[in-house]
DNA sequence: CGGTAATATATCGTGCGCGATATAAGTAAC
DNA sequence: GTTACTTATATCGCGCACGATATATTACCG
């Protein structure tokens, strides 16, 4: 397990402001792989993909929501969205009904298979979790940390 | 940007060891998309891809590698990189040759052109890190936190 | 040496992720 | 109300990411 860009950073002559610090897209690229990869075994037998358990899992916590409201919260458009969403429809799993209120909007429903996979998905996240190696409150840090740099990503480019 | 996932770590039920914990998932994938989109404009000039660069910096720290080599870099296999490889082929920034030493390999070579666009690259990079607000030392330990996480990943599942 | 297992790369199908574009519904101005 | 503008969703094409599979080369073992 030698990693040449890994390894880079522990160079001496990499240390303070280097393009190497930059490789942090590197860290974060390779460390989404690998929850990916982890919740492919344990996703396959709910028959969700990891982005359609992200979905899911927005739903589970407010149900009814937008296509838009949920790309907001994943960061994810209607290009993307839609396409995965008829995907668990066509499960079975959410219903797409339009907005009365305003027929523009699509609103996703969970059915009540859709509801009821929430305790198994609850026990994959168990899983993983376990699996991170990571303390309750290391694991608090380390997305409040991914949270900030996410909302810095967001910002407009400066330079 | 009210974003439900997010908020649910702030609330008190969810503290210690919770389900909710394993919504670092959630964070290292937004991060990830976020850094694709700051990536693809100054890429677009390049005429890189964000998973070409990474090829490309991989290739720039050692030249000639084998594409396992790369894959085990990047974290990636075969049918991913030899398709990813071959466009960059195409654009003339690599040729691809295989090991006379080993000829299952195939070894993968900077051009001039792939060489020289190193330097454009370095800016990007710079400007990328000017981006994500972090101090240099916060980005290491970032870094190197993101970095054992992926290794905890890697194990086989516990539980 | 021959036969078998392991290794390295390539191919194929499916589902993202996204820019560009289309369409339809709501909003504002006059 | 008609025109112009904005918003919400959908469609399309391309490039990744990956499981499954194929093929060729090397390594191992009798």
């Amino acid at each position: 397990m030698c990693n040449y860009i890994v390894d880079m950073s522990d160079d001496p002559a990499s240390s303070s402001p280097s393009p190497f610090d930059a490789m942090l897209c590197f860290d974060v690229y390779a460390a989404n792989l690998a929850f990916g990869r982890v919740y492919k075994p344990l996703l396959d037998p709910l028959g969700l993909t990891y982005p359609q358990f992200l979905v899911m899992l927005s739903l589970w916590m407010a149900d009814g929501q937008s296509v838009g409201r949920i790309g907001e919260t994943l960061g994810l458009d209607s290009s993307t969205l839609t396409p995965l969403i008829k995907r668990l429809e066509g499960a079975s799993l959410v219903t797409r009904l339009r907005d009365t209120r305003d027929e523009r909007r699509v609103l996703v429903s969970l059915t009540p298979q859709g509801a009821a996979l929430k305790s198994e998905a609850d026990r994959v996240l168990t899983c993983v979790t376990r699996n991170t190696g990571l303390e309750s409150e290391t694991a608090r840090q380390l997305r409040e940390q991914l949270r900030q740099l996410r909302r810095a990503l967001q910002q407009p480019l400066k330079g």
